[in-house]
DNA sequence: CGCGACGTTGATTTGCCTCAACGATTGTGG
DNA sequence: CCACAATCGTTGAGGCAAATCAACGTCGCG
């Protein structure tokens, strides 16, 4: 279990035996049941959460109390607010489990010795980054200029499996539409 | 001129007299005139600019041939199509100048090597890119949830005096509204 | 001066929302 | 194991926000 965020760090960078082991040690297993919050405003993020399994969804609550989904993680995925991770404000976005599931966490301070420690792991996280930013773009783009039709293709396309795993509404919410208007759409499109 | 990426950067690390002065020997100092494209698709885009005059807008051209702004960069920030650079593919967004100015550039190969030999600026770009994406998720959060009145108005708080700078099509294209609803808005708002 | 780029304003259309009602499914307690 | 409620998706009617299309005024510039 423990094993997949090494896996996942592997795929970029090339630790060592003994970094592998610190790694290791620095994270927690924590087994997270449907509808648990694992940030919940205004508490600071304490951890970053890295999903073994599982499927985790953040979302923003707008004034009118409307849930607004900014993105999914489900397994090998990273997760938090991070924003209230790293600057330790309070955080104003909930991160919340929608499957039962697992995660492995890490608490700030001890990510930030590794981080010292570790300059591979620098490296790591600055490529993750960079990818982050790269997919943030594309979604941004699709928001603002596909029709929802498109819309909710490419987002079949991007994650195949995710439609069938979350209920309709957090797919409706992340993509800027009512669940009312996607039902619509669906119906549409898929004659 | 050059100094100023300097400043930028020790504003996150400290780098030492050394590293500082093979920082700034991998840049090199470019006139840019506005209009002119300094990432043009499917061009890829070989370099990094750091904006020290003027100010660059980078912009996606969807299949009616409307441009949607994405991002504008300003005085010492960075900017380039992100993907294309980090990946080699060929390049999907435009970056073109809005007003003629001076940018420092970078190609790939340097920064990749700078990013071996000094792991600071490994740091640095780490955070730059924490920054960004805490930024985007604002950017997209706006998009998704606030009418385009309170949008525009969170727009001249966060960019001040861009307004006054580049032509209104632009914002409304960043704020992801036509130019005519964006007039509508401002003679609306102002009362 | 005259042209093109830009912003404004008006009339009409449309994509999407809102509100409400209705099945289907799930789960829960008696 | 069944009754009942709660949750979720669908469908319909009506309304609003923003797009579209078009015309016009203004400014800067060759």
């Amino acid at each position: 279990m423990i094993e997949s965020v090494l896996t996942e760090i592997n795929k970029h960078v090339s630790l060592s035996e003994a970094e592998a082991e610190r790694v290791t040690q620095a994270f927690k297993v924590k087994k997270v049941r449907r509808n648990q919050f694992l940030v919940q405003p205004p508490d600071v993020a304490q951890q970053e959460h890295f999903v073994v399994k599982g499927c985790l969804v953040e979302y923003y609550l707008d004034d009118n109390g409307t849930q607004r989904a900014l993105a999914f993680a489900a397994e090998n995925s990273w997760m938090t607010d991070l924003q209230s991770f790293l600057t330790t404000e309070d955080s104003k976005y909930y991160v919340e489990a929608l499957e039962d599931g697992e995660v492995l966490t890490i608490r700030k301070d001890v990510l930030d010795k590794l981080l010292l420690d570790i300059p591979l792991l620098n490296i790591y996280f600055r490529i993750l980054y960079q990818n982050a930013i790269v997919a943030q773009k594309e979604r941004l783009l699709n928001i603002l200029s596909s029709k929802t039709d498109e819309h909710y293709l490419k987002f079949r396309q991007k994650y195949p499996h995710l439609e069938n795993r979350v209920p309709q509404y957090w797919i409706a919410s992340y993509l800027g539409v009512t669940p009312e208007f996607l039902s619509r759409v669906k119906s549409r499109s898929l004659r």
